[in-house]
DNA sequence: CTTATTATTGACCAATTGGTCAATAATATT
DNA sequence: AATATTATTGACCAATTGGTCAATAATAAG
């Protein structure tokens, strides 16, 4: 009884996350995202909201692909130190390739949004404690107390957040593979 | 032989360092510069250049200011472990008062500026060089080995800015002080 | 006092910003 | 085929963006 969209919902957000991701909000223009998107300026608005909603869209997007892909990856074999060590690894290993220069869209959010958004606050606050849980259940069969378990996992999202500030931030990538090894030595 | 400046250059860069710490480079307009500083758009280009150059004095000028009476608390009594309990503590601290929004801007300069602007990352490089130095100069005591000082130095720096990270995203207070205690663990 | 030099001022600019809306198009139901 | 409903389109908007510049003011040196 009315028309369809003409467009995959996900596949433009897609879009529209990558832009954010590299340039940030700020330094986002509706034309990048209509760009991106191939849809119109009226078409986003009609789907999705206003540009807040549409940056809040795409750290969801975010959350639901690249942080659950982080988080997959400590699932698997090994030791909770080998698996922490593949997070800190896909870090350097993406440092080293060098191509997209956006680094962590989760932290890049934290910093330019989460203090004037309400909305990012609450889905980087949800992201967080999310990827702590996932950490948490990776360190389970080893660490037993549950309590040593939430602080060990916490201590490694810093971490591994300050690892991305200083990759973006253009630091030597010896300091990332150091905090890795640090970290390392306080895992099972 | 020529009209003198009306005002006093580091006054001005202090408070526009100020609206660049609590709202980030893009968010901030000439306007926002003009009313902080009291100066007209024509003298803040006369003085200093484009918006760009603003931008760098005050990350060279939060280098000078901030960034020093971080590198200060290292400095003083105390173990290794007593004085980078200092810098942690001091986050702890401001996240309680929680009235200033800004954060930490050289994390804010990394994840926004460095990697779309060479002189904003050469900045963030050498100041975050200069932190380490600080920090291995505070292990130097008690960690003999060079490395040794130079790789705990790196996992300390990551740590802390994983944490400003954290405390901007709203992140629960008790994920700073676990990531602050298993940091501590490692140090003399 | 005159002059050379620099600082300050505020009007001005084209370009871009996020956002709206009436007209049109496409569909599913009846 | 007619209709009701939603999607798409692109022209349009006021406001703001970063930046410029000629006129004016203030000073130090001669």
């Amino acid at each position: 009884m009315a028309r369809p969209r003409q467009f995959d919902e996900t596949e433009v957000i897609e879009s529209l996350m990558k832009v954010f991701w590299e340039k940030g909000y700020e330094a986002t223009s509706m034309q990048d995202l209509v760009a991106a998107s191939g849809l119109l300026k009226g078409s986003l608005y009609g789907a999705f909201g206003d540009k807040h909603a549409l940056y809040l869209a795409a750290l969801k997007h975010y959350d639901r692909t690249r942080i659950q892909a982080g988080i997959d990856m400590l699932d698997g074999d090994g030791s909770p130190r080998q698996k922490i060590a593949r997070l800190f690894d896909s870090v350097i290993e993406s440092t080293k390739r060098g191509i997209f220069a956006g680094g962590c869209l989760l932290c890049n959010a934290s910093l330019e949004m989460a203090a004037i958004n309400r909305p990012v606050k609450n889905e980087v606050k949800t992201t967080i404690r999310r990827l702590k849980l996932a950490i948490m259940e990776a360190l389970r069969a080893q660490v037993a107390d549950e309590d040593r378990a939430a602080s060990l996992a916490a201590f490694i999202v810093s971490a591994y957040f300050g690892v991305r500030v200083l990759a973006k931030g253009g630091a030597p990538a010896a300091m990332i593979g150091d905090t890795r090894d640090h970290c390392l030595q306080l895992l099972p």
